[in-house]
DNA sequence: TTTTGAGTTGTTCGA
DNA sequence: GTCGAACAACTCAAA
């Protein structure tokens, strides 16, 4: 309940309520004499569409929406190419943004006072919400996160001061603290881009434009969203609308719960299970693996980091799994195929990532920890013994792969020839 | 107006 | 062991 805290701070209380949106805030309104509801513009095409439907009724009603924009760093419509359309390649649009950065109003103080009412309004108590779930899997997340204002802030300080000069190596490497961890709290509006812009000033430091442009991906992500809002379900790159990708209920579930035999997608997949976080390097390789080596639908690996992530965000998620299936905007191409031994090698190269969350291979030399199949079997104890053989082979799987992306791609060749 | 070059995140193969 | 080429096709902006 840290906006509770925070509201009590400034002598006020939160008033929780559940309902319709127009109605019960309507009744909220007139209940306490208001006469303006102020919110924060939301820029996911469904939440968009239900905020401005709710502006018109409170209208109305008589009182008054006044809608800020903090989310983004700049709104979707804003930022257009050259010829007034969307931009479908990253560098360009950063480009365009980067340069707009400057002009960026000040964030705002929060208020330090906000006046009690006199009659304070009824509210629900909070387990009324029913917000938590009846299965307590969730314990892991506590440990793990913060919410709320001061639990942002204090990241976000902590990350400029200690995290930012070396960010730029450590920021590919999950085994360490490299990165800022500030994406459910930007998700969730309890730091916004504009302040960790501020945060990063004067933009000296090693690192600050190499982080700065992680925002930039963001700001993609909702750019894309807001002008292709189909591309929640249907790929953006329309050739690759018809694919045929597997639908294996056995090979999803061991994917989802961290059972495919190579350590650097198990340890990734518990990672995420435990804390609701998963680091971005180790997302790519999971959903790599789970679109070209399962060669299964990047929905249904969506879907479950949807239901599973803290920072879950519809339009960082779908950038992100249209990217690594190969069919979004600027997306990887379809014969680059991350290899998970080569992956672990490179970006866990001391294996504490994968001990970290695979007790079971602690013991094991880093020579084979990325791949425990080929391990000596003088090498394998009792506990690694039980590790479970890898769910595919890579080098067929990634043939089968390609051999499927290139046999699709020229069918719709011949079907709609480039003009 | 047309051309040209660059573009988040790789791997494999053969010289 | 290292290195370059091949693996395609398209967007965007600068020249």
């Amino acid at each position: 309940m840290a906006l509770d805290a925070s509201l009590e701070r400034c002598g006020n209380a939160l008033i929780l309520r559940r309902g319709p949106p127009a109605s019960t805030l309507l009744q909220l309104a007139r209940a306490t004499g208001a006469k303006a509801v102020h919110w924060n513009r939301l820029h996911e095409p469904a939440l968009a569409a239900r905020d401005e439907r709710l502006a018109s009724e409170l209208a109305a009603s008589g009182i008054e929406p006044i809608i800020h924009d903090s989310a983004l760093l700049c709104p979707p419509g804003a930022i257009r190419n050259a010829a007034g359309g969307p931009f479908r390649v990253f560098t360009p649009f950063w480009r365009r943004l980067r340069t707009r950065l400057a002009e960026l109003p000040a964030a705002l103080p929060a208020p330090r006072r906000l006046p009690a009412l006199d009659r304070a309004p009824m509210s629900l108590p909070l387990d009324k919400l029913q917000l938590l779930p009846a299965v307590r899997w969730d314990a892991g997340l506590a440990q793990r996160w913060q919410p709320g204002e001061a639990g942002a802030r204090r990241r976000l300080v902590r990350f400029v001061a200690a995290g930012l000069a070396h960010y730029v190596d450590a920021r590919e490497r999950p085994g360490e603290p490299g990165t800022s961890s500030l994406s459910p709290h930007l998700h969730f509006g309890e730091v916004s881009p504009r302040q960790v812009y501020a945060a990063l000033q004067p933009l000296s430091a090693a690192g600050s434009e190499a982080f700065l442009r992680q925002l930039g991906w963001r700001e993609f992500a909702a750019h894309l969203l807001h002008h292709f809002p189909h591309t929640a379900s249907e790929p953006l790159d329309a050739r690759y609308a018809g694919f045929d990708w597997r639908d294996d209920r056995d090979e999803l579930a061991a994917w989802q719960q961290g059972r495919t035999g190579f350590p650097i997608i198990d340890a990734g997949m518990h990672e995420l299970w435990h804390t609701g976080w998963m680091h971005n390097r180790v997302r790519m390789i999971t959903a790599s693996f789970l679109t070209r080596n399962l060669l299964m639908d990047w929905r249904a690996g969506a879907r479950w980091f949807h239901d599973t992530l803290v920072d879950a965000d519809l339009a960082n998620n779908t950038l992100g799994w249209q990217w690594a299936a190969g069919c979004g905007a600027d997306a990887a191409p379809w014969f680059r195929i991350f290899n998970p031994v080569l992956q672990g090698r490179k970006f866990d190269p001391t294996g504490r990532y994968v001990r970290r969350w695979l007790p079971e291979l602690a013991g094991l030399p880093d020579r084979w920890l990325h791949e425990p199949w080929a391990a000596p079997a003088r090498l394998l104890r009792r506990d690694t013994g039980r590790w479970p053989p890898p769910l595919v082979d890579l080098a067929a799987s990634r043939a089968r792969a390609l051999a499927g992306f290139r046999h699709h791609l020229a069918a719709q060749r011949l079907r709609s020839p480039p003009a």
